[in-house]
DNA sequence: GTGGCGTCC
DNA sequence: CAGAGGGACGCCACT
């Protein structure tokens, strides 16, 4: 720790979460400085003594919340804290994302400290088979209602039901446990038979459906043989649709944000921690009004949500095209499964323990100490303390970094570098991949059933977890040899299909650029035609390593890089990057023109949208930071390009499933990785399959290029490709 | 809980 | 004049 503004020492740490919490809770950098002894000893004192010591206008890192401050507390203390001014202050401090200001009813203002509303409620447990038959018979004639299952598992493998319960009205809402379990629990309705009158009804396609994350009752439902029909509104979707990144879309802070209402939280109920019990044994008076409150606000959400995405048309129909109906087929996706070859896996595992031990001896003896290779910290002091090795760069904390392409050029020079990536790479494999997926096989079914998540990322793109299955590795052969493990069962094969350069088919398309439209178009390998233009030679002519660089430049061109850092990749210097990119602008005039358009276009509508109509709002967009204002515009280039990418794939899933259940009703879609869609088929299906699933993908867009898709197969994952 | 690192597209 | 590549999840060390 140094003696700078931004580290003075015996401040205690606090994160970027804390601080927003607390603004959020205080509403202003003041009241936390007034307040905050109260809350958390002396961190009040030590925050006034860091900002008090700060210059105007100086900009820093205030303790470790990274946020740059442009103003100083005198400033501060004179602002009126109104609605408005609170709002720019927080952006300015770079807290728009907790702001809730991306919200439409911006202009509405004054509401943000509202008080909670009470809520009317009308909640009643079902414990008698007449009063579940008045509610069925609810249900049966109600246009849409809400539901809601309880569960005594996140993972909804093991999720087995213990309540359900249904609203139809806002503030009527009625639960019906099931399973509850603890001593002198009051005698409840049988699960199986209520089950079995509520199949009927949850089956059918006609009676329509609301839901908080309907994936996931779904999964459960399958558990009980029951296939959940009639999605028609999720309210997690809803507000992830209208605005992806104003709020998390869980329901406690959906409520908060759309309704001004305060929840009963899980964790109310359940407790947490080690503590937590299962909702089986949460008594019937506490879990009822839980319950009970979850369908009735998401019928209140769907009520606020809904007629906001009517408002606008394209919204509208993104969410009514491609994210409820993509529900039901991730739903399937995650219960088919992929089968691994659990042995390969733990062949690999103790090979690599193996080589892991060899490595550690080996860097031990060099350091001439014993150390912890898995540790940051500790290498740092040996390789830069102790060794006296070059410091080539710092980590943002301003310690020296000890990131994979520092350590790469230290390679060059020294021993102990080398070992070291030699070491995380193995480890890295052993403790993500070898060690942990077998762990994550079902036993029932003996296949890892990851979660996709639908509401996560800012641009549209799924997400993966417990297992993720969209970073198993690819790059290196020993990497390559996880992928092996994921196999097709006997008899089958797996068929894997991926978008061939779709984003920069995409970027083509949205540029309208006359020279990457007739390079797709004419089927040309884009890193060589690119090449061949910016350097000016003959496409038979462009080397790997011309090739190489035009690659390095479409993709930061993607992600706006600049040239400071297409020089780094590349090893060039800065004028040389810039006189490159200068050169595509120049061959690729629509491109440059596309991005200057699309920056300008954030800024006068403070959003970005896909070419289905997709929102990525940028508040930041006229920060008056620069770092956050840059980052802003890469967002705004990026975001178009990665959320169409995104869309296109969704509608292919969508077309895919209704193929696999009309026609080929054995084979399975079994993982989505972004531009890439894994299929198990029997062996006798394959080439009439492969040529299935290739129009269905290729033709889920109509752009202005090709959608080309290139399709392998093979008996394991790594074959297919 | 946070930061650093590493895996994927 | 600093900072300079988009989007995720998971593991580990450390506090």
């Amino acid at each position: 720790m140094g003696d700078s503004v931004d580290n003075i020492p015996g401040v205690p740490k606090v994160g970027p979460k804390t601080a927003a919490k607390w603004l959020q809770q205080y509403g202003s950098l003041d009241n936390i400085i007034a307040r905050a002894d109260e809350v958390k000893g002396k961190i009040g004192e030590n925050l006034r003594a860091c900002l008090d010591q700060l210059p105007l206008s100086r900009k820093l890192t205030t303790i470790s919340c990274d946020i740059p401050l442009d103003i100083s507390l005198a400033d501060l203390k004179k602002r009126p804290m109104d609605n408005s001014a609170m709002r720019e202050l927080l952006q300015e401090l770079g807290f728009s994302a907790w702001l809730n200001m991306l919200d439409n009813e911006d202009s509405s203002a004054g509401e943000t400290r509202q008080q909670p509303e009470q809520l009317p409620r009308n909640y009643e447990m079902l414990l008698e088979q007449e009063r579940f038959d008045v509610w069925r018979e609810r249900l049966q004639q109600a246009e849409l209602f809400a539901f809601d299952t309880e569960t005594t598992s996140l993972d909804y493998s093991q999720a087995e039901i213990v309540g359900i319960s249904f609203a139809v009205e806002a503030g009527s809402a009625a639960y019906v446990p099931l399973a509850h379990d603890y001593p002198d629990v009051p005698e409840q309705l049988n699960r199986d038979d209520i089950l079995r009158q509520l199949r009927p009804l949850l089956e059918d396609p006609g009676k329509a459906k609301l839901g908080q994350n309907l994936k996931y009752d779904a999964n459960v439902l399958a558990n009980y043989d029951i296939e959940l029909r009639g999605i028609a509104h999720d309210t997690m979707l809803e507000s992830y649709v209208y605005n992806s990144v104003a709020t998390k879309h869980n329901m406690d802070d959906m409520a908060k944000k759309y309704l001004h209402l305060e929840t009963i939280h899980y964790e109310d109920v359940a407790g947490k921690g080690a503590k937590q019990i299962s909702f089986r044994e949460v008594p019937l008076e506490q879990a009822a009004p839980y319950a009970a409150e979850d369908a009735d606000i998401t019928l209140r959400l769907h009520q606020v949500l809904w007629p906001k995405l009517q408002e606008n048309e394209r919204l509208r129909q993104l969410y009514l095209d491609f994210e409820v109906p993509l529900v039901p087929v991730l739903s399937r996706v995650e219960r088919n499964g992929v089968l691994l070859d659990v042995g390969m896996l733990a062949q690999q595992s103790r090979e690599l323990a193996r080589q892991i031990k060899d490595i550690e001896q080996h860097a031990h003896e060099i350091a001439g100490q014993s150390f912890n290779l898995g540790s940051p910290k500790q290498i740092q002091a040996i390789l830069y303390d102790q060794l006296s090795l070059p410091v080539l760069k710092k980590t943002p904390g301003g310690q020296p970094s000890t990131a994979e392409s520092v350590l790469q050029e230290l390679a060059l020079d020294y021993p102990l570098p080398k070992l070291i990536l030699e070491y995380r790479g193995m480890s890295k494999l052993k403790s993500t991949y070898t060690d942990k997926l077998p762990r994550q096989v079902n036993k029932k079914t003996g296949r890892v059933h990851t979660s996709y998540h639908q509401a996560v990322t800012a641009t549209g793109r799924l997400s993966s977890s417990d297992p993720n299955l969209q970073n198993i590795p690819v790059r290196t052969e020993e990497g390559r040899r996880i992928r092996k493990a994921f196999v097709a069962p006997p008899g089958c094969r797996l068929l894997a299909a991926d978008y061939s350069q779709i984003e920069l088919r995409i970027m083509a398309h949205l540029s309208d650029d006359q020279g990457l439209l007739k390079a797709f178009s004419e089927g040309r390998d884009i890193h060589s035609a690119t090449a061949a233009e910016v350097f000016q030679v003959a496409e038979e002519q462009v080397t790997q390593d011309l090739r190489r660089s035009a690659k390095a430049i479409n993709f930061g061109l993607i992600y706006g890089m600049s040239a400071f850092g297409l020089a780094r990749q590349l090893g060039l210097t800065r004028s040389q990057a810039q006189s490159y990119i200068d050169l595509y602008f120049a061959r690729y005039p629509g491109v440059k023109n596309y991005m200057d358009n699309i920056r300008e276009t954030a800024r006068q509508q403070g959003y970005v949208e896909t070419l289905f109509g997709r929102r990525l709002y940028l508040p930041e967009i006229k920060s008056r930071n620069a770092a956050r204002r840059q980052y802003a515009e890469r967002t705004a280039i990026n975001a178009p390009m990665q959320g169409t990418a995104a869309d296109i794939i969704k509608r292919a899933m969508i077309a895919a499933d209704a193929w696999l259940q009309k026609d080929q009703p054995d084979g399975k879609m079994i993982m989505q990785v972004h531009d890439e869609l894994v299929f198990e088929f029997a062996e006798s299906d394959l080439e009439s399959c492969r040529a299935s699933i290739g129009r269905i993908m290729s033709s889920a867009a109509d752009l202005k290029v090709p959608l080309v898709v290139d399709i392998g197969v093979g008996k394991n994952w790594d074959e297919a490709h």
